[in-house]
DNA sequence: GTCTATATACAGATAGAC
DNA sequence: GTCTATCTGTATATAGAC
């Protein structure tokens, strides 16, 4: 899978004589998190937050300075879940193969519920928080299109594929990839893109990328 | 322009013995849609809206029922403001001139900054407001991809295109164009595209484009 | 560390004078 | 129709008991 482990726990923060209730402190996150992805941080309260973690309001406090600190928390915590791996090409298997698995991959962390939430979110924040939504974009988009650029290298080096611009052309597969559904996803037209639908899509959005780019075309 | 005519004014559902006074109405309107679009309906107090119009909030409340009937009169008017024209191609250009000019047209509205905010907040109020976001979808993306679409459309009687799948073509062409630059933008992380750039930008894409459907090329 | 109870501020919405 | 003054709820954050 491609969401990397989760990171509940503070950086080893903890002092000495504090060790607090650590289940109580996930409970606050993850109550928090659904919270904030859900309704935005002006739209969450804090008497909210203790009662979805099934806590008090107070205990809240204890483990998080204000309101602010929490969702930083939250999100940033979100966020580092959201990694998207870099895939070396398997040996055994072609570009057409490989770029339509490497696009799977990235549509179903695009379509997954958490992931729309966070991009709203991101994007909605972008003006209040602007470090979060650089943060996102950093973990999210901009890593996809580092691992785009870095499977399309690779089948350069192979010789399968002729590529003069590859940020260009990660963008470019990227944004094919989107289609009609990543729009919908993000206005809440569609709750999710039927399997089907998505690998028809796919396969078209890769003989196209292929036409543009495959080794043994026409140079550009 | 493709900004077409705005509409700050109701529908002519004044009542016979209220005239009110417009200049006020239209002043609250300004000023809340700034302050919506900016911070968002829970980022944004009637006080607010009282003070950046001039006006009392009591005159804000005698114009409009509560903060809800505020804040969809003001979105309905901004999405109003942004129709995206379709547009017969000009019989002295050819396809690369024209798609290249629909191309720049819509990447100009979706770079407008009224636009971004719009766009950020359509996609954040989607589970609060389902209808503004669909309202604005259908107003926004999908009117662009219409008119996409239809000149894709008219390029394919002329001659000049093959085109399998209007519909995918169409949002293939609007998503290729989005390049990097959407994403950064909705991410605040750039506040403007520079010209140049994206006229070279542009070129390419339609250059690409033309690869996948220009006429003469061997068929799909 | 965790709870109940409370201080303080500000939000949406309304009352009543002019 | 528009203003100032006010009601009422709820938000963040804290005090103090256990």
């Amino acid at each position: 899978m491609f969401f990397l482990g989760a990171m509940t726990q503070p950086p080893t923060t903890a002092k000495p004589g504090r060790p607090k209730s650590t289940e109580k402190r996930a409970a606050i996150l993850e109550a928090a998190s659904t919270l904030f992805l859900d309704n935005g941080p002006q739209g969450t309260s804090m008497d909210a937050v203790a009662k979805a973690a099934g806590v008090s309001k107070q205990t809240v406090y204890s483990h998080f300075e204000n309101k602010e600190a929490l969702f930083r928390a939250c999100i940033q915590g979100k966020i580092a879940d959201y990694g998207f791996a870099e895939d070396a090409p398997a040996a055994d298997s072609d570009a057409p193969e490989l770029l339509f698995r490497l696009a799977r991959r990235f549509m179903d962390l695009i379509c997954d519920p958490d992931v729309v939430a966070m991009h709203r979110l991101a994007a909605a924040e972008a003006g209040t928080h602007p470090r979060i939504a650089a943060l996102y974009f950093d973990a999210g988009p901009a890593a996809t299109k580092r691992a785009v650029a870095a499977m399309l290298k690779a089948l350069v080096a192979r010789g399968e594929l002729r590529i003069p611009d590859l940020d260009y052309a990660a963008w470019q597969l990227a944004n094919m990839a989107f289609g009609e559904f990543h729009m919908q996803l993000q206005f809440g037209l569609i709750e999710q893109v039927p399997d089907d639908r998505l690998d028809a899509h796919l396969r078209q959005v890769v003989a196209d990328f292929l036409r543009l780019y495959g080794a043994g075309r026409a140079t550009r």
